[in-house]
DNA sequence: TACCCAAGCGAAAACGTTTGCGTGTTGACA
DNA sequence: TGTCAACACGCAAACGTTTTCGCTTGGGTA
């Protein structure tokens, strides 16, 4: 076993300062060519490279983002990681993944473990938990001891930071006027209980629709989900009780459940219920019938999100220097898109 | 903005001695009780929390794993790294994603990164390219250089470090046996190739099944998949040419896939085909119909593979003092389970 | 011969911790 | 009054870098 070798080490052999030495791998001018050489193979051949750790307590930056999510065995979040990997690596970040299971401690004690010098930003998005109880003061802690945050999808606008969202409301909107254009009026709703940010948004939207196209909102075709584990039975008294000729789901799951349950009472998707759903997953693509979806671009979300963490690390360092500190804060929407696919009765 | 507070700015402002503070801090009888009250009551006040990488710089070591995955867009990773994060933060540790892309550059790139201090040791699951190159001297590199490896899921033997696999083979054997129990004779395979560590072994076992029970093999039943993105075509080819009763599919995609063509061919799934697929992900569950699968643990895998890694950290501590380095490597071999869904006839 | 300058190198501080050991001040006791 | 613990604290080294500044040496010039 060859352990790590160090300047001290190199030093020490070559019977020259640390300085020396340091110097000599810089390929600094002050350094006779002849050392230069002599410490460089030597460097080379024992293969040393700089001690990271080292090199964060210098510097005080870390090159490490940390990003927290609620979940992980979520295909959106997936993607999101994904974006932000490629952007951090492609700038010489490290990405140090964190995941709150939707508990607020959680998302408490992870902030708090690596707001010490352990990374240098954070990429977030709230777990239900702090949405419900609206306790933000994690968050303006990091950013108060001058951490940036960049929010996404979940967000708080208790927060100011800079913030990377989709347009909730519009795309349910343009889902639910997609469904009504195609004619349908008992349109249903699947979203989830309001304090979710999103799910209030998209249900602001399909009720904009309908609002919009001088249909009446019907409660009773309104169902909002709190237990994502335990809904079938919910979904199926709703179809059963009501004419639903469209169901307007505000995840994946909920609309992969909706057609389930309706095959299961005998309706058939598309031909007698049509059903959109949102996020543009796995099951969206890969199920029978595939699901017409309101598509996140997630990889486009986490690259974004990435990027402006990055750019604000970047802008920092030259701002700090004249002690100016920037607090324009910017929120990008990312574009939707809708995916038509088999579960929407074409006309 | 309240920037973080150090050990020194707490002494100067107290007019105390550096080491007085942190002994303070860490309750030391040196200390005596007024300055120990002194001392908290400010570092509380002031929200001190002790720099991580000065921390880590005197350890030498980061309490950080890295866990390096072909793609995160599965569903089986996913799970993966959800196992791997719980048990890391239990204990205290935490998790860097690194992505290789399925590229042997990057995952050589992403260990010569970080094997520099900044982690304490790493979980890998190999790209492809890098089984088909068969290279592995960047894996050997590092576990040289005293950093402990657990390689999970596609490894190679030719190096030696802990390992967490399934037993593709037998879990195969088993898929391939059920088909034959049901009476089926003309048993398709759609592989991936053979560099695939686990697309071979999962290969091996529907031979040895066939062969257990007298079954001609039929080359022309099956199908080596290289190119992953388009192959449905290849699929249709095989359905059309040949009398086939059953599939046994080494992933999920390519049991959906199978589902799909042979629905477009006007076969039905399981009247007339029985599918088998392998991965228990989001694909097999909510697909129509929904597919029998062989279920391999993927949160049970990771967190094994977590627990053999942190616990070699652990230990390399104690041996340190004695010198003694214990070099017994072990293979833990997650049990897989057969779940039967939709996707195969019942008798 | 005296002086200067450049080249080449080393010392030391700094980043923020922890910790073994040294030291000064008490108070008690002989 | 002298001695010696016990107590309370500070010093300094160490982890591995980078970088500023200062030192030495030699040769050249006046």
């Amino acid at each position: 076993m060859r352990k790590k070798v160090t300047l001290k080490q190199i030093a020490k052999e070559l019977d020259v300062s640390i300085s020396t030495v340091s110097k000599s791998l810089k390929n600094s001018v002050e350094i006779s060519e002849e050392t230069r050489q002599k410490v460089q193979a030597f460097a080379k051949f024992y293969n040393y490279k700089p001690n990271n750790i080292a090199l964060s307590l210098k510097n005080r930056k870390s090159k490490t983002i940390c990003i927290i999510i609620p979940e992980i065995i979520h295909h959106f979040f997936t993607t999101i990681i994904s974006g932000v990997e490629h952007v951090a690596k492609e700038n010489g970040y490290n990405v140090l993944v964190c995941l709150s299971d939707e508990s607020f401690d959680k998302e408490v004690l992870n902030m708090e473990m690596l707001a010490n010098g352990s990374i240098d930003g954070f990429i977030i998005s709230l777990s239900k938990e702090t949405q419900q109880k609206k306790d933000f003061h994690h968050i303006a802690e990091v950013i108060n001891q001058g951490m940036p945050v960049v929010m996404f999808d979940r967000i708080t606008n208790e927060i100011l930071c800079d913030k990377v969202i989709i347009d909730d409301s519009l795309a349910a909107f343009n889902a639910t006027q997609f469904l009504i254009d195609k004619g349908f009026k008992n349109i249903a709703l699947l979203s989830t209980i309001d304090y979710v940010s999103v799910g209030k948004l998209r249900t602001k939207g399909y009720l904009k629709a309908l609002k919009n196209n001088d249909l009446e909102v019907n409660e009773s075709l309104i169902l909002k989900i709190e237990d994502t584990e335990n809904f079938e039975k919910s979904v199926e008294e709703l179809l059963t009780n009501n004419t639903i000729d469209a169901i307007f789901a505000v995840n994946e799951l909920f609309a992969v459940t909706a057609i389930k349950v309706a095959s299961k009472l005998g309706k058939k998707v598309p031909e007698d219920i049509s059903v959109i759903g949102f996020t543009d997953g796995i099951i969206s693509k890969y199920s029978t019938p595939s699901i017409t979806t309101v598509s996140q671009n997630g990889i486009k979300m986490g690259a974004k999100a990435a990027k402006m963490l990055i750019e604000r690390l970047e802008m920092e360092e030259i701002e700090n220097e004249d002690g100016e500190i920037e607090e324009h804060y910017r929120t990008e929407v990312i574009e939707t898109e809708l995916v038509e696919r088999e579960s929407t009765k074409k006309i």
